[in-house]
DNA sequence: CCGACTTATACTCAATATGAGCATAAATGG
DNA sequence: CCATTTATGCTCATATTGAGTATAAGTCGG
């Protein structure tokens, strides 16, 4: 039953600089960082800390673990064992000036609805799609995968763009043979830079788990600096989601949640009027840890 | 790098008889039914797929990953490498006659807030972690931990019971040493039957899961008859969430979403009036599988 | 057959949440 | 001074939600 087995750890270890969501990569960007799993690591969550620490120097704040693979791409071709990667979903604060981060969105333009590229890139994905299906040659199969396009990329209004399904819509796209990890030529593949194995893939699953988190738990604060404006904190909630939101509302819900507290202090380099700056609460909240926050995500 | 690992495959298969959600166990109800990985599947989720339909008989629904563990207390003692569990969530239908299933609330009843010996069981936890903290040697800690119980318990309606917490709370009656596989002696542990390793641990955290995917996803069905009542649908959710539904709004929620249709038939053993039988068209919302649904679960 | 009891189903109503907009305040740069 | 920008307070229509009332259509015991 004991197999030689060799068991991996990645790492999608995210912060925000401005208002862009980055990830952490090695190899020019195209890999994610991962490790071995050291047997002097008490646990996998603590082995992931520790060498994210150790790589980066910066302490990270939330972490999660996210999905654990084992496909026979995997398996090793030099040992006789299957490959094991378990992956890891890590928050960070700041960066300035360390080498290695890329924007999310040069791997997924089409995620990021708000941006004129995002919107081209759907474009285009909507064209090719819709050429895919075309050639399909059962009926009923190609009236099937149309719907699941039109429902996963909102295609001409029906549904709502709804921001948590990257994975399936990048494994939609790898279907469709629309990019390089599937075999595709680089000229007739979607926009966006691919990576080595299955690393986008995890990366979408890491996207699609911090979208849905920042909705009901307050981690986006894992992310902003000590003190911030709220519109610094709208703008960093839009990154990450790729969508709108209204400004007011927003505000209305952060400020009746009391998520944030005044610093007292004032940022006067809006451009505009001055703004309060905030502070997260945790500490008061953190017995209340488990009440869950609501943050509005609308469409622009 | 590559090491001696055991890779063990953990099942919480789950299915509801009547009303009564149940998990599939060996050992007398110890364990949780597990086996090691082989080469031979294709993928994880494809193995463990495969071996639960072979052990069972039935072929199973919904299958989703939960969590990895690779903790110390899993090194063996006989190789010199460290076991690996990867747990899953799987539902299956009907389970006629067969042995090895178990009531979720044997092992949990203080989450089954409905029933009389669910609020009895929850009112002992609450002197006994009343208990715990007053133990305590710091000021500050005790005010932490009873607001942590506070919240988790939702002891003294300050806040509202949040049934999705499951693993959060066995975990603060595992701090608390009041469950068995804490090292508490029975006479003195909260009701609740133990199980080995961590395999209680891992239900919660099946349990966990299922609570917050009926909410979103249509996973019920998975559970349910071919054709049901109403009723019968509102007393699985109920029973799986462990709280109270109000009837008709549970109904208008159901109908509006068009998440079912009538199959024409007649439930006449109601023991009231007859009842409409219905079915699930998840071949019509096929394609819309992707927009979520929404399900009321409110306090008694 | 009657009346108590059970469940099914339709409908109403108030409280709240949500989405969208208006208005004013306070800074900037010409 | 005025256009422009951002901040912030407030209103309002609509949708959603929680809870209740009312009625229909069976069962069962006498």
């Amino acid at each position: 039953m004991t197999t030689h087995m060799m068991i991996e750890l990645i790492a999608v270890l995210t912060a925000v600089r401005g208002d862009v969501p980055q990830v952490m990569t090695i190899d020019h960007g195209r890999q994610l960082p991962s490790g071995p799993l050291e047997s002097t690591h008490r646990s996998l969550q603590a082995g992931v800390r520790a060498w994210v620490e150790r790589q980066t120097g910066h302490p990270i704040g939330h972490v999660e673990q996210l999905y654990t693979f084992a496909d026979h791409d995997r398996i090793l071709a030099t040992t006789q064992g299957r490959m094991i990667a378990i992956s890891y979903l890590a928050l960070t604060r700041s960066h300035a000036g360390e080498t290695g981060w890329r924007d999310w969105y040069d791997y997924f333009p089409w995620e990021n609805c708000k941006s004129d590229e995002g919107r081209a890139s759907l474009a285009l994905i909507e064209r090719l799609l819709c050429h895919w299906v075309a050639g399909m040659g059962h009926p009923a199969e190609r009236v099937r995968q149309w719907q699941r396009c039109v429902s996963l990329f909102a295609i001409g209004d029906m549904v709502a763009w709804n921001d948590e399904l990257v994975l399936q819509r990048y494994e939609l796209l790898y279907e469709a043979g629309l990019v390089a990890e599937a075999g595709c030529p680089p000229d007739r593949a979607v926009p966006g830079q691919s990576m080595h194995h299955d690393h986008r893939r995890i990366l979408a699953t890491a996207m699609a788990r911090l979208r849905a988190r920042i909705r009901y738990r307050p981690v986006v604060f894992e992310l902003m600096p000590e003190a911030f404006t709220l519109l610094q904190l709208q703008r960093v909630m839009e990154s990450l989601s790729g969508v709108h939101v209204h400004k007011q509302n927003f505000r209305r819900l952060i400020m009746q949640q009391q998520l944030v507290e005044e610093t007292g202090e004032i940022e006067e380099r809006t451009g505009g009027r001055p703004a309060r700056l905030f502070r997260f609460c945790g500490e008061v909240r953190q017995a209340r840890q488990f009440v869950g926050t609501k943050i509005p995500l609308v469409q622009p």
